[in-house]
DNA sequence: TTGCTCCTCACGTCACGTGAGGTGGC
DNA sequence: TTGCTCCTCACGTCACGTGAGGTGGC
């Protein structure tokens, strides 16, 4: 390749790495031109063009648009580009924030869709659980005749304020087992399962039963969980946590909806 | 809100998060339709369906096609969304990689071009720096009459066959300061600063030397290189590292690039 | 002659965003 | 009556992607 030798749109696509309806495109919108228009109207880039199209590539993989782009292409300094990056770090940092929820909200219901389908649903199963992160968002009040939308918007609205994103799937926090068999249906706080919380679901050895229904209703869980720490000589310890497993995510039906809830025992002393 | 209350869709908007166009364009092209239409034509949504929107939410979210969700809409089943969402997680993933790219070339533009903007461009300096990953290419043959853009074709090919994102700032690297001294047109072998290099830039005390002008001439550096560890009982100690800290990207005249040459020093023992 | 390269033109895609112009409810 | 809410229609945006139909070079 000699100094001045010119390089076909072909020859400097696979150079570059760039392809050739990009470089079309660049050059109709005027930000990256070749050097020469052959008399046949072919497109011809010097090699010193390899390099210069770096700018392009580099403002352009940092989300910098291309109007912006064909602006700098005209007028360019170490102070007016440094401008334009710091512009650009911060649209960059959000939507790696988002992107970072969404990886970890498919995770999130990869692993309860999972945890849904090899439920056992007949009787209660002791089970070591992992520490959780979880956001827990105020009390509830209830006031509306016991339906649980309005709670559970007044939940969304502060969860979002806080920078919640509401598609990690959202669970029922009761701050013990005699509140959960009270009113199972009414969850003393709801949590967010995003990792951006600051409280905790310990981690350790949990009872655990499921449901299957619309949101609210725990059927006979609440008996259930009675009988099983009687009989077992077991005592609970801390919060319910109810979680949907299946919800609408992933079933059509609500009937098929299946709440996990789980709470922390402990062998009771004998006396 | 009573259980078979309607929310307008301003109020639905409110309750879920989601713009009021978002939600008619849901609408229109039927991935989530208000389950009743006004005689007016007004659009209706119920409670549940705050919920249920919930399911449009989380897979756009994760970045699923809406065409998609659609589908999902008629018919769906733990095993289908999970099938689904395993997809889409390799997407998630490719992106996640681009977007940590984006944000560490910005930061790296940003580290070079302040760089450049508070160089020392009369002297040599000693400085303390950092260890860095580099990814390091092939031996460079210089075959084609000492022109570098060959060798450094093949060495763009060479990165994006190993995965290196090219917009990643690229410095020449000599085995050691004859080989920089004997041709300091003519590097060794090129590197990426992409942090996906296994290679380092070891940390450690440098002689560090700037010069102006396009890729390749480096002026007067070999001999002040020698001069001033001469005159400084200093001993070279590794490979040269050659880096433009203000190329095309901030710099419009390729007259004012400018090269950063870093090369480890030792004191000589005297004898 | 043949297949390859290159060209322009035009329309499609994706998930919105914007705004005009008009109706209807309290 | 007034301002607010809601409607449809239509066009814009962003960075491409696709394909038709035709020319030109070796």
């Amino acid at each position: 390749m000699k100094e001045n030798e010119l390089l076909s749109i072909k020859t400097f696509s696979e150079y570059t790495g760039v392809k050739q309806h990009i470089l079309r495109h660049y050059d109709e919108i005027g930000i990256f031109q070749p050097v020469v228009r052959g008399e046949n109207n072919y497109r011809y880039y010097s090699p010193q063009q390899i390099t210069a199209l770096n700018m392009v590539n580099v403002l352009s993989d940092t989300r910098v648009l291309l109007r912006e782009i064909g602006e700098l292409q005209h007028e360019r300094s170490p102070e007016i580009v440094l401008d334009v990056l710091q512009k650009h770090e911060r649209g960059i940092d959000a939507e790696l924030r988002k992107l970072h929820d969404a990886y970890a909200i498919i995770h999130m219901y990869q692993h309860l869709i999972l945890e849904g389908m090899l439920a056992n649903e007949k009787e209660l199963t002791l089970r070591d659980m992992e520490e959780f992160p979880i956001f827990l968002g105020p009390e509830n009040t209830f006031s509306d005749e016991g339906l649980f939308y309005p709670d559970f918007i007044e939940f969304s609205k502060y969860a979002r304020e806080h920078g919640i994103n509401m598609s990690y799937p959202v669970g029922g926090w009761f701050e013990n087992m005699d509140a959960f068999i009270k009113s199972p249906s009414s969850p003393t706080r709801f949590f967010s399962t995003s990792p951006r919380g600051t409280e905790r679901k310990p981690a350790g050895k949990y009872l655990v039963g499921y449901t299957r229904g619309y949101y609210g209703p725990m059927g006979d869980l609440p008996e259930k969980f009675r009988v099983y720490a009687a009989e077992n000589r077991l005592q609970f310890v801390g919060p319910v946590f109810v979680i949907y497993v299946l919800d609408e995510v992933s079933e059509k039906d609500p009937d098929n909806y299946l709440a996990q809830v789980a709470v922390q025992v402990m062998k009771k002393r004998l006396r």
